[in-house]
DNA sequence: TGCCCGCCGATTGTCAACAGAAAACGATCT
DNA sequence: AGATCGTTTTCTGTTGACAATCGGCGGGCA
C-alpha cells in the first residue's frame, strides 16, 4: 500500500487530542471513541476513498496512540457497515454504487413510513420532531452541523413509533444514511447553500405540520415525496456533473 | 460481582479450544469471534440472565486466553445489541421483557413482508428459500440446530428482495431474534419436540409454495399468520407458566 | 521467455503489564 | 445507630512487545 499519511486525517478535529474533554459519550472509551469519531466522519465525508485500505499501524502513529484503540475503533466501524475486513484481516472502507442510493433510500423510506404511522396510531408525543426540526431551522446554512440535524431529526421521526428494535434497525443503517446526506449536500449546497438549505426547510416543515397534526396518509405522502425529490436530484447530478 | 465461573460458559463448544480449526466464518479472528460466539449462544439460549456483568478478567480466564479477545468480543455483542456497556465501561447482557417480543415480532414483520414484496416483484429466484426450507425438513426435530435453520429460512426471505440495506437492517436484529426464538422454541419444545417441529413445518411450507407461485399477497399473509400463532403461543405460555 | 519456489518485509492477532477510575468495604465520628 | 470519609480492591483503558501469517519480490529452472 502507499506510503505517507492518510490524506484528511490531520488529528485535527476535537482538541489537540483524545485526552481533550468529553468521553465521546457512548463509546467505548475516550481514545477509542475518539479515533472512531474521526474515521466515521472522514469515511461519511468522503475523504477516505471507498476500497482504501485502513492500517491499524499507521492510523495508530499518525493519530498518536497505540494500536488497540485504533484496532477497536475498526472493530466498531465495521459493526456499522463502513469498513469491511477481507478475510485476510485487512480493513478496507466500503464503496457506495449508484444503485445502492436507490436502495438505502427505499429501505428508509420503508422504516420511516411504518415508524410514522405506528407513532400516529399510538398518539406519540409529535414535539420531539417539532424540536428537532427547530434545531434546523436555528442552525442555518452551516452545512457540516446540518446533516447531523438532518439525520437527528429523521431519527426523531423513527423514535415516534417508540419501538426499540425499529430505532435498532434503522440504526444500523444510520452511518450509511449519514454518508449518503453528506455527499449529497455538498453536491446540492456547495453552489448555493442558502437555497439549498430552503429546499430541506421546505421539504421538512410540511411533514412535520402533518405530523403534528396526526394525519398520518399525509405525513407519509410527504415523505415519500421528499425523498424521490432527494433521489431525482441526485440522480440529476450523477449522470451530468 | 459474585464470586466463581460464569454458568454455562464451560468452553466445551467447538473442539478443545480456539485454535481449533476453522477461523469463525468473518469474524474478527480465531480468539476473538470464538469467544463472541460462545458469549452469543450463551446469551441468546438464556443461560446468561439478563443484567449479567460481564467482567473481561473472568471470562478471559475462564476461557483461557487473554483479555484482548474478549474485549473485542464484548464490542462486537455490544454491536449486535445483545450487550450495553454503562458508561463506567461495565458490561451487562441486555433483557427482554414481554412488551419486547411483540415489538420486535413487528418490526420483523414489516421488514420481511416488504423484503417478500420487492423479491417477489423483481422476479427473485426463489430456490434459495425452498432449500433453507429443504434443511429444516432435513434435520429432524434437533432443537439445537432448528434455531439456526430456522432463522437461516427468515435471512434467505430478506435475502429475495436483493436489497443490501434491508439485509443489514434485518441482520442487526438477527442475535435478538435468534434469542426469541431460542427461548420460545425451548419453551414451546421441551414437552413434544416432534410436535413442535411440526407445527414449524406446517407453517412455513404453505409460505414457500406461496413464495414460488410468485403470489404475493397469499405469501404476506401467510408470513403474518405465522406471526401472529407465534405470539399468542408465547403469550399464552408468558401468561401461564 | 514463462513459471514455480523460497525468502523477506509488512500487517495482523495475541499477550502480559501499567496507570487510572470506579466501586466495595470498613472504620470513625456524630 | 446511622451516615460519612478514607482505604483497599477490583476492573477497565491503554500501551508496547512477541509470534504467526499473508503478500510481494527475486532467483532458479524448464
Amino acid at each position: 500500500m502507499s506510503d505517507g499519511p492518510i490524506p484528511g486525517l490531520e488529528r485535527r478535529a476535537g482538541s489537540g487530542g483524545p485526552t481533550g474533554q468529553h468521553a465521546t459519550k457512548l463509546d467505548r472509551s475516550m481514545h477509542t471513541g475518539w479515533v472512531a469519531g474521526l474515521l466515521r466522519e472522514a469515511i461519511v465525508e468522503g475523504r477516505l476513498a471507498p476500497g482504501a485500505g485502513l492500517v491499524e499501524l499507521r492510523l495508530a502513529e499518525q493519530l498518536e496512540v497505540s494500536r488497540g484503540p485504533v484496532r477497536n475503533a475498526l472493530g466498531v466501524l465495521e459493526g456499522e457497515g463502513l469498513v469491511r475486513t477481507l478475510r485476510n484481516g485487512r480493513t478496507v472502507v466500503v464503496g457506495f454504487g449508484p444503485g445502492d442510493l436507490d436502495d438505502l433510500t427505499s429501505v428508509r423510506l420503508e422504516l420511516e413510513t411504518g415508524a410514522i404511522e405506528r407513532g400516529i396510531r399510538l398518539a406519540a408525543d409529535p414535539r420531539p420532531v417539532q424540536a428537532a426540526f427547530a434545531a434546523i431551522e436555528d442552525e442555518g446554512a452551516s452545512t457540516r452541523r446540518l446533516v447531523d440535524l438532518d439525520l437527528a431529526f429523521h431519527r426523531s421521526l423513527v423514535e415516534l413509533a417508540g419501538s426499540r428494535f425499529l430505532l435498532q434497525a434503522w440504526l444500523a443503517l444510520a452511518p450509511v444514511i449519514h454518508t449518503v446526506i453528506t455527499i449529497g449536500n455538498r453536491r446540492l449546497g456547495e453552489r448555493d447553500p442558502e437555497r439549498n438549505f430552503a429546499r430541506i426547510l421546505a421539504a421538512h416543515r410540511p411533514l412535520v405540520e402533518a405530523i403534528a397534526a396526526a394525519d398520518a396518509p399525509r405525513a407519509v405522502a410527504l415523505l415519500a415525496t421528499q425523498f424521490e425529490v432527494t433521489t431525482s436530484m441526485f440522480a440529476a447530478r450523477e449522470s451530468a456533473p
